[in-house]
DNA sequence: CATTAAACGAGACGGTACGTCACGTCTTGAC
DNA sequence: GTCAAGACGTGACGTACCGTCTCGTTTAATG
């Protein structure tokens, strides 16, 4: 099972003209473009290659699949900074990062994040990648502050942080796909709640 | 905006040959088949179409997509019976439901899901075709049976219903998609504790 | 070695759509024009399709190189009728038709039969449908109309018809290819007239 | 119009590395190998350099083309020596020039100038090459050796040299191409004995 | 010797054409 | 009017070469 992405290192050893890391960026610009005004089903690689004034060997030289493109455009665009601000409290400092979160996916992260997950439950490589370079850095980030959080006594002794992040993101997940209903800050707040206290009456 | 499948009323009218349900179900059995064992991409309209041993048009005189053959298959494969199954408790039925949910996506209805779910990401008719015959169903015998709970004290009056679902289903759709772990009844469990009770140390 | 022409046969059995004439009469006349224009190096297999208004699958369902199709054309043009017509007597009768071959040589059909002449000497299957087709056809005459010759006691009875053949023609294809000169009825007339009185002096 | 070989006086002026004939010999070599393995159409220009151990730039220093490498090569296998040796007799010389021309054609000579030949039909720029270099140098020499005859009062008087030339040789490319027959002796004795005495019947 | 300028290997680059695949429509004859 | 079969126009795919370019590294003549 090859790599989504060509390996880079391929020149990195002898000679050779090195690769333009201008069209690198030109190419993920135009393909992050197009997705956005198109939708990546209805772009093609020559699309790509049309807008970034490339030809389309350069891009499969680079990539092997749309999605790949589309998945490196889209971490390059991420914020790796903390997560985690400091707020008010331990608590308000999730609520906050679950805000930032929902507005990124209502904004181009939204639709890219979109494509992504969907191209990726036909494409095990782009499963994969996704889970390598998006999913799991960020679990593992809210896990370890999920467990200073238990440590300390703000968080139930007996809950298990994969759980804790399940409950708190997976409902954004699910309304940026299913679209049963806007993903605003109200939601966000809603979620946060009643996963705070409890949904039982008490 | 045409709808996803074929008026079968196009023939409700006068004569002319009328057609099989036969070969009807047999396209659903073999796409069903296909996408069980290929998945949904690798397989084109031809490997149906020879599958069933039917002529490309008689797929085409019924439904416009793949999507749309694999949406009506897996309708028809799920059992429309109650959902609430009476249990031990009011609460106890949910997590009965969950479980049996969560049972069901670990067999062929999660690929088939998985499948619609993300070709929805990329055709809106097919994702509205998702949400009115699969979805919102679902999400009503739910709203009903939260209302009842509400009504009656066992659920906090401040839940909206509609994040009671999103809190205890949405991890399950995130699962399944994501793959960070198993869709085990242990998980479930764990997703409807926690909901319930709370993540907050009281 | 597959065949240069694929079989038509393939649906004489049973259902399905026929292959339309017109379009294969279409494709013909397309690529005879496009090489006439522009030399048969020069056009690729879309140029054909887009100026016979037809799709690329369309053509490749039928030959498998633009050699194959140019070949059918050049077949197509040819008048397989007479080719030794009477004249005042049995050898004016030859020049007759080394003029009328120069003369077709000297217009389209010369294009034509140097673009697979050519191709045919990268392209064994191709040789061997040109040999077949064109070549070999019209020795079969020409030997039989040398062989009643020499019967006749009009050629020489220690002359093998190939090498009357190749004597005769041979130099015809020399100058369509080497362009050492025109191919005028002068030049035919200076080959005939050598080949049959010798060129030694007497 | 620009030339097919490149101007090697490039580098006359100044300093610099100068061309290394060796690798001009590598390549020469490599294409022809190549070629008798493979047939000019199948291999290109990297099959070339790969085999020369070369840069492909370092090719196209030197030839503009696949054709052009090839010609160079071809004509530097030739023996520009003495055509017309001396032999029994003046007709006699001519028939084992005949002879040694059949021989070379049936070996590697003959695959390169069939390649040559047949991309001469597409390239105008190769068919001038061919002629200045190949063609035309051996029919000089051809015509001076027939003139001599004709004044001499061997050959018929009345005989164009350019017309005997083309009795005699055209046979010859016409099998090499057409393969109607093996180029024998016995074959080219068959088209010297009737080109000389003619084919009719005194 | 040090300089210098071109040759050299490697391989990226923009193109063009290729041949294949799947789509969704259409056109046959059979029923 | 449906059905199986398959032709048809369309358009994306991924590959193969082409001929040019751009790297860093030789390599020979010149200063």
């Amino acid at each position: 099972m090859e790599p989504v992405r060509k390996q880079t290192a391929a020149q990195t050893s002898s000679g050779g003209r090195p690769r333009s890391p201008r069209i690198h960026q030109a190419i993920l610009k135009a393909a992050v473009d197009l997705v956005l005004e198109s939708g990546s089903r209805a772009i093609s690689m020559d699309d790509i290659a049309a807008r970034a004034d490339v030809g389309r060997m350069t891009i499969y030289r680079r990539w092997c699949n749309k999605a790949a493109i589309i998945m490196d455009a889209f971490v390059a665009r991420v914020d790796p900074g903390t997560l985690f601000l400091p707020a008010r409290s331990y608590t308000e400092s999730i609520r906050l990062q679950m805000r930032s979160m929902a507005k990124a996916f209502r904004g181009k992260d939204g639709a890219l994040i979109r494509a992504l997950l969907a191209e990726a439950q036909f494409d095990p490589r782009l499963a994969v990648e996704l889970r390598d370079r998006w999913t799991m850095p960020r679990r593992k980030m809210a896990i370890s502050y999920f467990q200073r959080g238990i440590k300390d006594g703000l968080l139930r002794s007996d809950a298990d942080p994969d759980a804790i992040i399940d409950i708190l993101y997976a409902p954004i997940y699910y309304r940026l796909q299913m679209g049963t209903g806007p993903l605003s800050d109200a939601y966000v707040d809603e979620i946060f709640d009643h996963a705070m206290k409890g949904l039982r009456k008490v």
